[in-house]
DNA sequence: CGTGGCATTGGTATCGTTATCAAAGCAACT
DNA sequence: AGTTGCTTTGATAACGATACCAATGCCACG
């Protein structure tokens, strides 16, 4: 059993102390480089694998930086996960994943569960939690980032947006076009913080626009997928046939909107006007182009990890660092549908 | 500081021994639930979080699940790792997500991090790893699972199907339906093993159908993406323009060279027939939908999971389960359309 | 009433590294 | 030569849980 080989018997074998053996495994380790080089020679050839659980004790270093999504399996956070792993990976730190679908309790699990790891730092996503959840990150002793949001009140750092703001600029965007009978169709409100952040928004918008808001699809719980935008446009079009203009909560939903408007024979933008968020790479390629907002979800994640870095080095606490989204204009909301280059 | 409270500190407070506590938190532990019950509320009250580095070093057990997948963003991969989260979680085990960026030295890397961190079981995607990854796994002393293929020389059980076979199926769908200009749009042959294996397939199908198999069109690196997909078929269009029929290496570069084909005015399945593969839920929204390959990602996951649950419980080695994938015919390669039931 | 068996609890050594302190070796200086 | 300072190495005691064995209390039974 290779898995006996332990650091005493890779010190044996190259005639040092295992306290030598264990500091030729540091990189900045006081060693001289022959012996150093000796060291990792001897435990290749026993096939010698370093055990982190036994360094992760004595330590008191994990290296793990806890994060949680809400789904795994949705390419914004999967780059927001990317962004913050790729920057901190350079430092010899690993991301722990979890993920939430979109629920609360299974939050406050799963920060229970990556807390017992001992993380450096914790990443969650959005700025509402349980009240347990919450007092476990508050006294968890170590960095939180709350991403993909602006709480009201944060446990500690932040690197976000304000989903509700987004809305607004949107909104604004299609009354600039003309447009009045402007619907949204998005989750149910309370399960996915950030579809609902944007709900308000859009209502806020419309008020603000002096236009009635009254056209709200309820496309079901978070993730709204592809098809449920598909069929939430179907039930629009009956509710409300006059309808110009409507807003999603997410391009995946936009393209299931738009796929239905092109098996009905409805052109976009003529006969209707869509919109997304999140600048998938579907919004970029899809035909028309799909009028959305970039979040930047991979430079949340950078700037995320910049942060953590920072304050493992030097412990700071409140930053909030904001990733201002971008409009991006495309043939969804606009006579002159663009092309994208071949 | 909270994070200094210790089993000892619960102990002490809820007037029982440290070994009490130990039991207290394990599940299946001998403490009469009145004794269990108090000393979890003591605990809870003074705030102390279970450290597990600790119960790793000295049990032995990290309940971690190792597993590397290319990219974490893309969607069947993505499922794959959600199918064997959920079934593992029930037993208490945790995925340690690690990706590779499609390069073998990359996963030889993350396979030696993933080792360190010591756990029960690793799960690799694909079958060609470097020598010294594939030592690494050969020597790990638990069980190894390789999904998403059907290597020729198993390290050790396999999880997966033949991505060469898959190919097979798709040409003769294709030349059923009186096709014989048939191209394929996929990415540089190396770095994508799967992606490579799919075109070696489709060669090899080509030959046995009696057709010429000249129309390879490369679209880079992996992984491939929509816009890749669409900037093929335009160089595709170029060199052959008489071309009946493209088989991409995924729905995603499928969806790119419809879109493509939507731009120039060329009718799918009229003027040009696209299939993909993975059944990514674009394939079952867009206009038409494609016809593709349904993998069943989750699937893989599920029962790689189940393989491994089992492997731990009574040592068996080399395995191997087939997940048969599943011809999906859609819109994009047959006269009759079918409709999304909206 | 003594004994056996079960449920529950406690004491102690230990998992495999690293923090810490100490010492040895060596060069450069007074 | 003695001293200082630096680099490199080693011995020992932890890190905070759990495995293992032992002991206690209680009930049922002959």
């Amino acid at each position: 059993m290779q898995r006996s080989v332990k650091m005493k018997d890779v010190a044996r074998a190259a005639g040092v102390s295992v306290m030598t053996v264990s500091r030729a495994f540091k990189k900045d380790g006081s060693v001289r480089p022959e012996t150093r080089d000796a060291i990792l020679k001897v435990a290749e050839e026993l096939g010698y694998v370093f055990d982190s659980t036994a360094a992760n004790l004595r330590s008191q270093r994990t290296d793990f930086i806890a994060v949680t999504i809400p789904s795994i399996n949705n390419a914004n956070f999967a780059d927001t996960v990317a962004g913050l792993s790729d920057v901190v990976s350079g430092e010899g730190l690993q991301v722990l994943l979890a993920y939430t679908n979109y629920d609360m309790e299974q939050e406050e699990r799963a920060i229970e569960q990556l807390l017992r790891r001992r993380p450096e730092a914790i990443v969650v996503t959005g700025g509402k939690h349980t009240p347990r959840a919450r007092r476990l990150l508050e006294s968890a002793g170590i960095p939180v980032v709350e991403a993909w949001d602006l709480p009201p009140d944060p446990v500690d750092n932040v690197v976000g947006f304000s989903n509700a703001a987004t809305m607004e600029t949107m909104v604004t965007h299609l009354v600039a076009q003309g447009h009045t009978r402007i619907a949204f169709i998005g989750g149910d409100a309370d399960a996915d913080t950030r579809g609902a952040d944007r709900r308000h928004g859009f209502s806020g918008a419309m008020s603000a626009h002096g236009l009635t808001c009254d056209r709200l699809i309820e496309a079901g719980p978070p993730p709204i997928s592809m098809r449920e935008g598909a069929s939430a446009m179907a039930r629009l079009l009956e509710l409300h046939p006059d309808t110009e203009a409507v807003v999603c909560v997410s391009d995946l939903s936009a393209f299931g909107a738009l796929t239905e408007c092109q098996r009905r024979g409805l052109r976009v933008p003529e006969d209707m006007v869509i919109t997304g968020f999140g600048a998938y790479e579907i919004a970029s390629v899809c035909v028309p182009t799909l009028t959305t907002v970039n979040p930047f979800p991979q430079k949340i994640g950078e700037e995320t990890a910049r942060l953590i870095l920072q304050a493992l080095q030097k412990p700071a606490r409140h930053q909030v660092r904001q990733i201002a989204p971008e409009l991006v204009v495309g043939g969804s909301s606009e006579r002159h549908v663009e092309r994208v280059s071949g």
